[in-house]
DNA sequence: TAAGTATTTAACTAAATACCTAAATACTGA
DNA sequence: TCAGTATTTAGGTATTTAGTTAAATACTTA
């Protein structure tokens, strides 16, 4: 289960990003950047994040870049969270 | 969506403190230390910042503390993220 | 009551994080 | 090619976090 998903969703900007891409399926950094007050560096350093974590995917399309929900790296956190609350099926990784 | 549930499990260790919870049922404080290298002083503030997201609860029996997890605000989380990747609500087999 | 064990709190440090501004890169269209 | 727009990178600062050791608190048992 990786650490960076973790990261990346513990900071509430990033969460916003994450459902405003989840309602607008494609939005530039300019677009997302005008729900924030923040400057566009410290947007591009938080998409930064959560394309490392692979929440996010971007496509270049000309003079912009398109970024979108990656949702398969969601189904690790539940199956994750199944776990600890004894759900569905259970893998020990307490030594992890 | 409390923002104290997603920095309670950003860190590794305190993830490792869930799941050997939920492995045991219940433990102290000084037998989850065991898992661990860094000092009981470190510990106590990892359980304070779980205690306080509600994640796990504390029971106090004589000389020892007994820790355990709690799972409702877990279900919060899976709510959350089936919002993000747009699923049907997880039916739920427990009750609280 | 005193000594011992369990746990938390306090005060501190080092590293990580989240932001900033300025500069760099990449593309568009005149 | 040049000016303009979009986005990222670089370098810096303030705040937060995760750890430390030492002291405090709370309980047990001799």
């Amino acid at each position: 289960m990786s650490d960076s998903f973790f990261k990346a969703i513990a900071d509430p900007n990033r969460r916003k990003i994450l459902m405003l891409l989840k309602k607008h399926q494609t939005l530039t950094p300019g677009e997302i950047g005008q729900h924030f007050e923040f400057s566009g560096a410290a947007l591009s350093e938080h998409l930064k994040i959560l394309r490392t974590a692979d929440l996010i995917y971007a496509q270049k399309r000309g003079q912009y870049i398109y970024y979108s929900l990656n949702t398969s790296v969601f189904e690790d956190i539940i199956s994750w969270i199944m776990q600890v609350i004894d759900k569905s099926e259970v893998k020990d990784e307490t030594t992890k």
